[in-house]
DNA sequence: AAACAAGACAACCGCCCATGA
DNA sequence: TTCATGGGCGGTTGTCTTGTT
């Protein structure tokens, strides 16, 4: 079955030939495309609207980058991905020259094998219940935690398009209300508080995304997650191997978002100008010190109760949430990003 | 050298959404 | 408000290339 442009026509399938590129190239730089489903005609094509459209969008246009993705190129997609799962379009916006489909056809050709060798599950990015690496093994070989090793307290879906746009309202993100735990006296200390908002690395309409580690010696400070009253870890006692070691470079996702009973929505407000917007979870007592500053972010946490999971609200012109923050908090053992490099610890070998 | 398998990549399919009549 | 249409997107399939036996 064609497409509503094309039904009527007798176009042609499959590959297209060097002709056929020439024709299309020509047409587009001359005319631009205007409407695609009179483009075929126009440029006398045999082809289905769609069909120039996506050749000319993932093959022909001049400002694509062609090759072998690099490393860089890689950890992003790991790490985009791990925040909004298969948008694929969303994921190439932050590889210039690249298209959804070549990051699509890569995820699936490369990474996520990789990430299955490496006993991930390439859709929530945790550790799935048959894997259990050494590295988190380690981290679990005291009592101090009591989350499985295949579970971590949240996960981001991959949300229909109904109710997710990242562009426009927030990703929402799954949290297991059971597993959020907030420990009451790990310190969450943030140096960095003012971190120019154009290092950020990954920019898409007005969000502001940084997965580096931009300040590798940053630690955190929940001075007031004493309130945690349900926490059920015991913190006084925390090895070096814990995930709540801070030295170890490592700080475990439910010491990050710490929610004892759900930390039910997080938003970014809206900064003033020459203050930083917070990052709020609403639905939990207030957590944070307002000075827990996260490159450029503050944590901050306040009182409304929900039961919506967590929200980060990128619609902001200039938010700069801080995806380091998520990133240690979304790893499940803690192997990638504390001090490392994912590719590097991945090995990718594509 | 041939056959087969696996991987990589290009293209299509079908659905959804936005827009305009 | 409804419907038709075009554009965009993610999932899937088909085809070509490369490696292995």
């Amino acid at each position: 079955m064609g497409h509503h442009c094309c039904s009527k026509q007798k176009v042609k399938r499959g590959l297209w030939s060097p002709e056929e590129d020439e024709k299309l190239v020509k047409y587009i730089t001359t005319h631009g495309h205007g409407c695609w489903s009179a483009v075929p005609k126009l440029a006398g094509l045999q082809r289905c609207g769609k069909s120039c459209r996506l050749r000319w969008i993932n093959y022909l246009r001049p400002d694509l980058k062609r090759g072998s993705f690099t490393e860089e190129e890689e950890r992003i997609i790991i790490d985009v991905h791990r925040i909004l799962g298969n948008r694929w379009a969303q994921i190439a916006k932050h590889l210039p020259g690249r298209t959804d489909n070549e990051v699509k056809n890569f995820w699936n050709s490369c990474i996520k094998k990789k990430l299955v060798a490496q006993g991930l599950d390439p859709k929530t990015h945790n550790l799935m219940p048959t894997s259990k690496p050494n590295c988190y093994n380690n981290n679990l070989t005291n009592n101090t935690s009591q989350f499985p090793s295949s579970t971590t307290p949240f996960t981001i879906s991959s949300p229909s398009k109904n109710n997710f746009d990242p562009t426009k309202s927030s990703p929402l993100l799954d949290i297991n209300p059971a597993l959020l735990t907030l420990p009451p006296q790990i310190n969450i200390v943030a140096n960095e508080p003012n971190i120019p908002i154009e290092n950020y690395p990954y920019q898409e309409n007005g969000v502001l995304m940084s997965f580096k580690d931009q300040n590798p010696n940053s630690t955190f400070d929940f001075t007031n997650a004493a309130s945690c009253s349900s926490s059920s870890l015991d913190h006084t006692n925390i090895p070096s191997s814990s995930p709540f070691n801070q030295t170890n470079g490592f700080i475990d996702e439910s010491v990050m978002w710490g929610a004892p009973n759900g930390m039910d929505t997080m938003e970014l407000s809206q900064p003033s100008e020459g203050v930083a917007p917070t990052l709020h979870a609403v639905g939990q007592e207030q957590q944070t010190h307002p000075q827990n500053y996260v490159n450029g972010r503050v944590a901050d946490f306040n009182d409304a109760t929900n039961e919506k999971g967590m929200e980060i609200d990128g619609n902001c012109a200039g938010n700069a949430f801080d995806f380091e923050y998520m990133e240690s908090a979304l790893m499940p053992c803690g192997m990638l990003y504390g001090g490392g490099n994912s590719i590097e610890q991945l090995q990718w070998d594509c």
